[in-house]
DNA sequence: GCCGAATACCTAATTCTCTTATGTATTATT
DNA sequence: AATAATACATAAGAGAATTAGGTATTCGGC
């Protein structure tokens, strides 16, 4: 069914940040829902998972957080980091190269 | 650089299916080889990773061994199971479909 | 006013796959 | 004769996601 869960390994962390990308600026909840609506309930990315990508990723200085109260509730915003910005394009464009030449092996057209 | 290997994960599994599919036998060696060419050396698969992955397939029942001796060396070829055909089909769907929702989700192009 | 759903964060134990490193053996190349 | 290529295999370790748990606030229905 919802099995898509098994590809997810490895393209979670660039899936991020090419999100933040493109978005500016996200928090975790956020970056879970958008991911769900914009591929029709097909890739539902876990809290379990996301956290600690974020951490880890931030970690690695690829993305800066920020604190915010909203309605009462703690946001935790995340921010491409510029200084990183190059090695961040080099990534989603290996994911990209990466499912391009799945494509082509697989002869996938979906 | 060849960081591809990162991306690999979950997908080995429908990649064999893939090329069984299309290919109708094959043995392990043949994989990666072909694997490399058609992807200009992007996707390479190791050894320590195509092996289990096919001892877990036929394990599971989606794939069928037969040894065959060429040229002295033996060689351990694979085949999709038919009777598991319906089953390997969906799992190509699928890594079809998650491929496209990630490139459709990252607005992917290359 | 209460209660469940939604929002929003977090972490730990376990599972699973891949990497890395080895090992064996035969044939082709230089 | 030595090295590369072919062809299989497994084991230890790393690393990421799953599963499952926890906390806390706000919104919506009744």
């Amino acid at each position: 069914m919802d099995s898509n869960k098994k590809f997810l390994n490895g393209t979670l962390n660039t899936i991020v940040l090419a999100l933040l990308r493109e978005n500016g600026k996200m928090y975790g909840y956020e970056i879970c829902q958008l991911t769900k609506e914009k591929t029709d309930n097909k890739i539902l990315l876990t809290e379990g998972a996301i956290y600690p990508t974020l951490h880890r990723l931030e970690k690695d200085g690829l993305i800066i957080s920020s604190k915010e109260k909203v309605n009462g509730r703690t946001r935790k915003y995340y921010a491409i980091n510029q200084s990183s910005l190059q090695e961040v394009e080099s990534q989603i464009d290996l994911l990209s190269q990466f499912t391009g030449h799945l494509r082509s092996l697989l002869n996938l057209t979906t």
